[in-house]
DNA sequence: CGTTAGGTTGAATCCTCTCAACAGCCGTGG
DNA sequence: CCACGGCTGTTGAGAGGATTCAACCTAACG
């Protein structure tokens, strides 16, 4: 780590410091000044209860946001008045690039769980980018690799069972906290079962059927939204079968 | 268009302006002191015969690629050496924001048939993006809405059954086509039956069942490739009808 | 203590997959 | 010129997986 900051900041600014997370939502390897001249654009973090909304679908984009602690997720309501469960948020996520383009949030951002997200304005944030191509680089990379990301893995979901999807699902969840620092083996989802179920594209019965063939498998162990990852192997092997069934030898 | 073109450009610059896509790959209302700016960085366009290859999976990122021509696909294998069609890129489309992040392209780029494409040196873009406000946000709106279109189209996909995939496909190349200045009724779509069931999680079996279905209801008439929609209201029905079997009343 | 939301389990239905056979078209090569 | 294999597309039969519907259970909460 480069930001030593030994000098006295603001609190904002040693809120920053000693979020472990900036290296997820800042740039990694800024310089003290390069951090300095970001800091001033932030707001004081906002605390979230669970089912609280961040934003409303709808309403015009003026924010990105980083989640500090806690998770999100993304409830897009389509022309039928059916809702979708379309992203789901983790520490060190960025929320709102899908906002950029439409100029609107594409849907609501509810809170999972008791969470703390810290607020970006974009106007500052792209006008700081084009005198610090460090910023500007790490906004493209990072809206560039979520896209990448899923599109490869909602094509893959498209053709699978929903054994693979579950476990391609859990799998993902895994590294993400692993990256993050957490245990990769065992995790609380805040999400419910229909949540997963919107997700993945699956009934909640389907969601619940399958997890219980994971357990009786001894692929893991789950109680409520409490996770325990006992065969990594398997799963990964789960995750990436080939088809959608396996062919007859 | 605010572009008259009255000076004398070299060949590029006049290629650019006769291109009727250039409100699509490049920024509407460019002034032409700005539009001479661009027009430097660009090469000739590249020319493609069915089957070649614009770019390979793997290979290093450094350019993006505009439509100008015909139609590409983004061919992506996994893991387990199985391909997967990831994303189709009609006359209009940016190519290559998905590589941005991973520094190499995700999956090869084939042509589906005789295709011209321009080529964009992303690091000069970018670079002349900083100083032109309205070039950077183009690109950043472009990149956005690709990603947040994506994202809900292919959740509302993984709970959707084969005809609603379908019609949904066929009714957003309908609207793609409607907006590039060509027939929303009628058009030809140079991808296999295997291409747009890997495009959509199915079987091609499923995709010419499908499609015989539609025909056999007068919603549509298909000959190998050449597709006229006959009844758009009723493959919209189709393509946002809800859920993936209709309830019992 | 009743209510509600979340979760589990069972039975029947139906959609899509797999497997297989065949028709059409194209380019190659005899 | 025609035969041939390969690729593409069509059609049929059977099997399997996920959905729908329904009942029941638990935990949380006023």
């Amino acid at each position: 780590m480069s930001n030593q900051g030994n000098k006295v900041h603001d609190s904002l600014a040693s809120q920053c410091l000693s979020c472990y997370l900036k290296a997820l939502c800042l740039p990694p390897d800024l310089t003290p000044e390069q951090f300095d001249s970001i800091i001033p654009i932030l707001d004081a973090p906002i605390r979230l209860d669970k089912r609280d909304h961040l934003v409303q679908q709808g309403v015009a984009f003026r924010y990105l946001f980083a989640v500090r602690t806690g998770s999100l997720k993304q409830v897009t309501a389509d022309t039928n008045s059916d809702t979708l469960l379309t992203a789901v948020y983790l520490p060190g996520d960025l929320i709102g690039f899908d906002a950029i383009g439409p100029g609107h949030y594409p849907g609501s951002i509810v809170a999972l769980e008791l969470s703390s997200v810290c607020r970006l304005p974009f106007e500052r944030l792209d006008e700081l980018g084009t005198r610090m191509p460090i910023l500007r680089r790490h906004l493209q990379r990072n809206i560039s690799r979520t896209m990448q990301e899923e599109r490869l893995r909602l094509h893959q979901l498209l053709s699978r069972t929903a054994e693979a999807r579950l476990a391609y699902f859990l799998m993902s969840l895994s590294e993400c906290f692993r990256r993050r620092g957490y245990s990769s083996r065992h995790f609380r989802l805040a999400m419910s079962r229909s949540d997963i179920g919107s997700y993945l594209g699956l009934t909640h019965e389907t969601v619940g059927r399958t997890l219980a063939t994971f357990q009786a498998q001894q692929l893991l162990d789950v109680k409520a939204r409490d996770y325990h990852l006992l065969d990594m192997a398997g799963l990964e092997r789960l995750a990436s079968s080939t088809g959608r069934r396996q062919k007859r030898a």
